[in-house]
DNA sequence: AAGACCGACAACCGCCTAGCT
DNA sequence: GAGCTAGGCGGTTGTCGGTCT
């Protein structure tokens, strides 16, 4: 790392919301020549900047493959299982959720997701079962586990430690924890369109970026990603008042290789996920 | 119509880690 | 090995638009 001292710039930086005019300067310069040093991005791409902001909306509005769109409840459902699992690891949450940042999945769980939550919790008379999932550190085996071994945790009825801590639906979840795609670098996806003519129109720069994108990510390419157990969405989405529902209530995990294709990413084809190509 | 209030989301802040000198 | 810096991450704050009174 580091960067040399000569690039970096010493301006008084422009804080606040963005200008169109800054996204699309900031845009043509890392489409052009990459972002390389974050630090020196602000002054060579005339922005009045500072290297951390333009990362961070680089990387949260201008990446090429975001969503803009809603969140699906199927979207919700990854997000309530994965923070379950993960507790508020969003950079790591959102890696399952392509076209997801971990700011748009932080925000949508503070604003959207833990409000169902505590509507569910006070709606039902298992609500301390619910909630103990809800904390980050009523699990602590379970975080430990994932600590120590972040290549995989494999949790099951078993695991004698982990029941007698945690009688919860932890027993029956099953993750690996790996990263489930390589995270994408600048450096690997600009080649594949540097033959782009960069005089073409936004609409089709945008649409290529967003294939490439959609071809990076395997998740995108598999239609199973998002066809995962519905039962855990709709219990969450539209809480216990069913009774029946909660009584027979539990995880019941597909092993998350299932749900997200992980292990066979040669097999999901170029079959494009079209939210990718929705509000871009 | 206007001010108050609230929710959603973009952006910033502070801390931590890794890499370079 | 120490110090410095960039990048990454999670928590928090600021801003804006919509709704209510």
């Amino acid at each position: 790392m580091g960067c040399k001292a000569s690039e970096k710039p010493k301006v008084s930086y422009k804080r606040g919301l963005w200008s169109p005019d800054e996204d699309q300067k900031l845009r043509d310069f890392i489409l052009k020549h990459g972002h390389g040093c974050w630090s020196s991005v602000p002054a060579r791409a005339g922005l009045q900047r500072n290297g951390k902001s333009c990362r961070l909306r680089w990387i949260n509005y201008l990446r090429p493959g975001l969503k803009h769109s809603d969140f699906t409840p199927e979207e919700e459902g990854i997000v309530m299982k994965l923070h379950t699992i993960l507790g508020n690891k969003w950079s790591q949450i959102a890696m399952h959720l392509p076209g997801r940042t971990d700011n748009e999945v932080k925000n949508h769980w503070n604003t959207h997701l833990k409000k169902k939550l505590v509507k569910n919790e006070t709606s039902s008379s298992h609500a301390s079962m619910t909630k103990s999932l809800e904390s980050d550190n009523q699990c602590p085996k379970l975080e430990k586990l994932i600590d120590e071994n972040s290549s995989q945790i494999s949790l099951t009825e078993s695991t004698d430690s982990l029941k007698s801590v945690s009688p919860t639906p932890c027993q029956s979840i099953h993750v690996t924890n790996h990263a489930p795609f390589p995270k994408v670098l600048f450096a690997d996806w600009l080649p594949m369109f540097s033959g782009n003519d960069q005089s073409s129109s936004a609409s089709e720069s945008d649409t290529v970026n967003c294939q490439l994108e959609s071809t990076l990510n395997p998740e995108v390419l598999s239609p199973k990603l998002l066809q995962f157990d519905t039962k855990f969405t709709e219990v969450f989405l539209h809480g216990f008042e069913d009774a029946s529902i909660y009584g027979g209530f539990k995880l019941q995990f597909e092993p998350v290789e299932q749900i997200f294709g992980f292990h066979d990413q040669a097999d999901t084809g170029l079959e494009l996920n079209h939210d990718m190509f929705v509000n871009l």
